[in-house]
DNA sequence: ATAGGGTTAG
């Protein structure tokens, strides 16, 4: 009411009203405009902007194209600006120039926002009769970039040749950069190779677009081809995506010489190039130096320890990575959530349930970005620590699953012996539009043979071709020999090799060397062992596997020979270890391994399990030794293999009643299964024992494995 | 006023 009574009275009050303080003729308000546009020059907030724009709003003289123009950009391109203060301003000017536009798509098109808003603002802007110039298009190409959106991309190609504009630089690489994301590499190739102006930016955008698209070598090729035929030379960015190229290539003569070549050219370091250095080495297995450079890094960033701890989590150094983790929260750096997931990834792989939790209530404590990737890492997480309800619970809870979030919960259930869950989870998925891929037919393969389900088994493996277009691979073959031998049918499985198109591996003969000791076939395990031997000569799987077959059919002449053959021909034994959490920290034992500072006691728990499971009536099966020694050095022996000491240790540091979790590197010996199924009804412990194929919950004197592994 | 930058899973 007020407004209107004002507004009312006559023109020009609300001028002389609002500026009383100011003088009215226009002149006077007009020199002004110096000092305003000073002042927006070296505007820092929002707040201030907003004083100066009630100034403007107040003086009339002062409200020229170019004042708005600075305010819009400020609004739209400041990192403290304000894109909807802009976007209004825009809409309320009288008549907004091209400048006002390109700012505000500009603004958007670099901002979190949806870029559609920017190509909204595109359409007014042809709308009104403006044509686009070689700012718009770049800023307009970057929205349809981010936007995926290949025909928006093509009309805006169209105009660029409409108006000429084709033939700037920019827009030449804004468009390859449209057509690299957009998967169609070839139109980026042809559009450098038709530019009359191709500059570092250009080559760059090609090079990455080869590596994007899964073709690295290439990028690496067009990065040499780029130092033989140009005079251009590579920069910071240009270097880090032609390591990142390297590391995908895993070839480490070729990183070393694209990192000479980078000295030679004298391209200066940067966090980022640093950054890539440590990737790069650390994905081409050279751990040392990778260590080395990041050592030496003047400064690191928070991508610089998640690269220490992802390589490290890649080469298998799971312990390593952990206590990079440590140090980099001792120097002070705040995880993101990539660091979270590597360091998830290594609790997943030493079995550290408490640490994992720790991580997972950090997550929810410190509000960490939790996407696909955590939710997924923590399922993981929890169904390898042999949680598997706890694994449920997230995955349950997780608004956004893909197949990677159920195939984590289907090899999880597979690996506790929950076939039938295991299978059942696959229909949900399959309900649930989600498209299987290669791994989770692992998860399903293991699934049906830890379980014995053989008809099953073979259904899906037609399925994966038949209904779900994925190609069986040798793994996939693998887990069929598997199932077959398993459920006892050797001969089936060895014809089922003879048909599969793949030379059989190491895994394809193991298994079904496996399979003749659970099934006690002694010749048939003697040819599976030979051709075992061809492959992998230098490994102990095969020996020992056979010998422990001879045991069982109490060949002893056998299998004594077995281990001596072994030793003559030097094999490389794989020692036997074991880790187990206890408070946060991880302990390895080795087997027979006497380092521990609490080995005392460890053995004389060992002494005392030994000793109440004779009472209970254990008998030793020695058999699973085969040393050619006396029967009480055999059962000493065996009394010291890594899951026992383990065991043995956490039974001394841990409350009564506390859940024992233990993770070994090899398979369970058949003497260390039935003597953790006497402790845990003796000691009353859950014991959960994760093996380098399964899970073993040994509780009240008894395995979820059901004695078949 | 313009384009190209590192780490993430089963």
């Amino acid at each position: 009411m007020f407004i209107r009574s004002c507004n009312v009275r006559k023109p020009g009050y609300m001028m002389s009203f609002s500026s009383s303080s100011v003088p009215l003729s226009y002149e006077v308000g007009a020199q002004q405009l110096p000092f305003v546009l000073q002042r927006l020059e070296s505007c820092k907030s929002m707040e201030e902007l907003k004083q100066i724009h009630a100034t403007v709003i107040k003086v009339r003289p002062l409200q020229t194209q170019l004042v708005f123009n600075k305010i819009i950009a400020f609004c739209a391109l400041s990192t403290s600006g304000n894109l909807d203060y802009a976007s209004s301003v825009l809409t309320r000017m009288g008549s907004p120039n091209l400048y006002a536009y390109n700012a505000i798509i500009r603004g958007i098109s670099c901002s979190k926002r949806n870029p559609i808003e920017s190509l909204l603002f595109y359409r007014e802007m042809l709308e009104k009769g403006f044509s686009p110039d070689n700012f718009t298009l770049p800023f307009i190409l970057k929205a349809c970039s981010h936007l995926r959106a290949l025909r928006e991309g093509n009309v805006v190609h169209a105009q660029s040749i409409k108006t000429g504009l084709v033939r700037n630089v920019f827009v030449i690489n804004t468009l390859m950069r449209l057509y690299a994301v957009c998967g169609t590499i070839k139109s980026a190739q042809k559009l450098f190779n038709d530019s009359p102006q191709r500059d570092l930016v250009s080559w760059t955008t090609l090079i990455q677009g080869y590596a994007e698209i899964g073709l690295p070598r290439e990028a690496v090729h067009v990065f040499l081809e780029m130092g033989e035929t140009t005079y251009l030379r590579a920069d910071q960015v240009t270097m880090v995506i032609v390591l990142s190229a390297c590391s995908k290539l895993g070839d480490l003569d070729l990183c070393k010489r694209i990192h000479r070549h980078m000295d030679d050219n004298k391209v200066k370091s940067d966090v980022f190039v640093g950054n890539a250095l440590v990737d790069m080495y650390m994905k081409c297995g050279d751990v040392d130096y990778a260590c080395r450079l990041f050592e030496t890094m003047p400064v690191k960033n928070v991508v610089s320890w998640n690269s220490m701890i992802f390589g490290l989590t890649q080469q298998g150094e799971f312990k390593e990575a952990l206590s990079v983790f440590r140090r980099m929260q001792v120097n002070g750096y705040e995880p993101d959530d990539v660091t979270l997931v590597g360091v998830l990834n290594c609790c997943a792989n030493l079995g550290m349930l408490e640490m994992g939790k720790w991580v997972h209530a950090y997550i929810d404590r410190n509000q960490v970005r939790a996407d696909r990737f955590i939710g997924n890492a923590l399922v993981d997480m929890y169904a390898k620590c042999g949680s598997i309800d706890q694994a449920f619970e997230v995955f349950k809870c997780m608004e956004h699953k893909d197949v990677y979030s159920y195939t984590a919960m289907i090899v999880g259930l597979a690996m506790h012996g929950e076939g039938e869950k295991a299978l059942a989870l696959f229909s949900d998925m399959s309900r649930a539009g989600i498209k299987p891929d290669e791994v989770t037919f692992i998860g399903i393969l293991s699934a049906c043979s830890h379980v014995g389900l053989v008809e099953e088994g073979h259904r899906y493996f037609e399925d994966m071709s038949r209904l779900y277009n994925l190609t069986p691979q040798i793994e996939h073959h693998g887990c069929m020999v598997d199932l077959l031998g398993r459920a006892g049918l050797i001969s089936e499985a060895e014809e089922f090799i003879r048909t599969m198109p793949f030379k059989p591996d190491a895994f394809v003969w193991g298994s079904l060397l496996g399979s003749c000791r659970i099934h006690g076939k002694v010749e048939q395990g003697e040819s599976f062992m030979k051709r075992l031997v061809e492959i992998e000569p230098e490994r102990d799987g095969a020996y020992v596997l056979m010998s422990n077959i001879y045991a069982s059919a109490n060949r002893w002449g056998d299998a004594i020979m077995m281990r001596k053959t072994m030793e003559e021909r030097k094999v490389k034994k794989i020692p036997g270890c074991s880790f187990i959490e206890v408070d946060g920290m991880v302990h390895e034992f080795r087997k027979g391994e006497k380092s521990h500072p609490r080995t005392k006691e460890i053995y004389t728990m060992l002494g005392e399990i030994m000793s109440r499971l004779k009472e209970q009536g254990y008998v030793a099966e020695t058999a699973s030794v085969l040393l050619d020694v006396a029967e009480e050095e055999k059962e000493l022996a065996l009394c010291h293999h890594s899951e026992r000491l383990a065991i043995a240790f956490g039974l001394i540091c841990t409350s009564p009643g506390t859940t024992l979790r233990i993770v070994k590197n090899l398979r369970v010996c058949s003497d260390c299964h039935s003597v953790t199924k006497f402790i845990s009804r003796i000691f009353q412990r859950e014991i959960i024992v994760r093996d380098r194929n399964r899970f073993h919950h040994f509780r009240e004197g008894l395995c979820s494995c059901k004695d078949f592994w």
